[in-house]
DNA sequence: CATGAAACCTGCTAAAACACAGGCTTTAGT
DNA sequence: ACTAAAGCCTGTGTTTTAGCAGGTTTCATG
């Protein structure tokens, strides 16, 4: 299904961590430290999942060492795109982090034939992952659907163009990855 | 020694992702994907380090199944803390963020006894690791100042009452971990 | 198909943050 | 000890962002 890793702040106020789809691994954030890792994960849209206790995985780490090997690697990458991401929290304009949240999910999730996501989240998801308010995520909406590169029907959003969009940020930031 | 980990944005903006000193690990980012991870270190004091090749790294986690472990272990943590570093940046005010920097700093490096910080570093670099600007990090350290949380001596600072200070962040923010 | 709730949108205002300019102080080198 | 140079500080204007209030549309439900 689809999933949404959330924390959440003092207020109400919440941060969107990372979206997760099939087949992808969550829960993971909280291994490895004793103390408790407050962090919650919303289903999107009806999901299965499989459970691992902390032994059994632990067991299982302990006698598969390519698994290990490749949750290293995971952390690893997970790492970098979270580094990159206090890097464009610290750097871009609201505008920008929001088309970057727009060309994130656009990556992660795809969008069908007639250009709307394959995901639907109200307005208030992609301010806190984007990291502002629900607000300002509209007001860009807005004035890109009338630079041509986004449209919405009802809540649906997509893009039209996306190398016009990635060029709306890719100017001021050399830094696209992840 | 010391050293900062560093990754340049355009127009010479700098984010500082880290600091390290003796004994840590630096240059492990880019380790396990085959693209280019743009990343600098910057010595601030004289500092001796102890390299590997990737490729000897390999041979060394195939072989030696607990480092492997152990690496998994620290890159999970070191996800914790970016992850906690997004969430501030997202919801963080500045001031918030630069004292935050300050707690980091006594944290990591410590202080001595007439309360400086065991590391000298410009304003600028707070800035940059706070992700601010030059000019809001003096303004709020002669705030602190007047508020007696804060001393400073030609460079130097360090803070007088670590516990006053604390407070100031955690009142509106109760994830104060890394 | 009526209706209420939830989500979306817009204008306005206030606050926060930034950026520039110019002056001051410390520091390092001669 | 003198003198740049670098770093630090402060005032002011501008931009950006947030927050509120009130409207409209959309959507699910009876």
């Amino acid at each position: 299904g689809q999933v949404k890793v959330v924390k959440t702040g003092i207020y109400g106020r919440e941060q969107i961590v990372r979206f997760a789809h099939d087949g992808e691994i969550i829960g993971h954030r909280g291994f490895g430290t004793t103390k408790h890792y407050p962090i919650g994960a919303l289903a999107i849209k009806e999901t299965h999942l499989c459970n691992f206790t902390n032994d059994v995985l632990q067991k299982m780490l302990k006698e598969v060492h390519e698994l290990t090997f490749d949750m290293m690697l995971f952390y690893s990458e997970e790492l970098n795109r979270s580094e990159t991401k206090v890097r464009k929290f610290a750097q871009m304009t609201v505008r920008e982090k929001v088309i970057d949240s727009f060309l994130y999910i656009y990556r992660k999730f795809g969008q069908c034939e007639d250009d709307f996501f394959n995901i639907q989240l109200p307005r208030k998801d992609f301010a806190d992952f984007a990291g502002t308010t629900e607000e300002q995520v509209i007001r860009i909406i807005s004035s890109l659907k009338k630079e041509k590169l986004l449209q919405t029907s009802g809540k649906k959003i997509g893009i039209t163009d996306v190398p016009l969009l990635k060029k709306e940020i890719s100017e001021h930031n050399y830094f696209l990855d992840s």
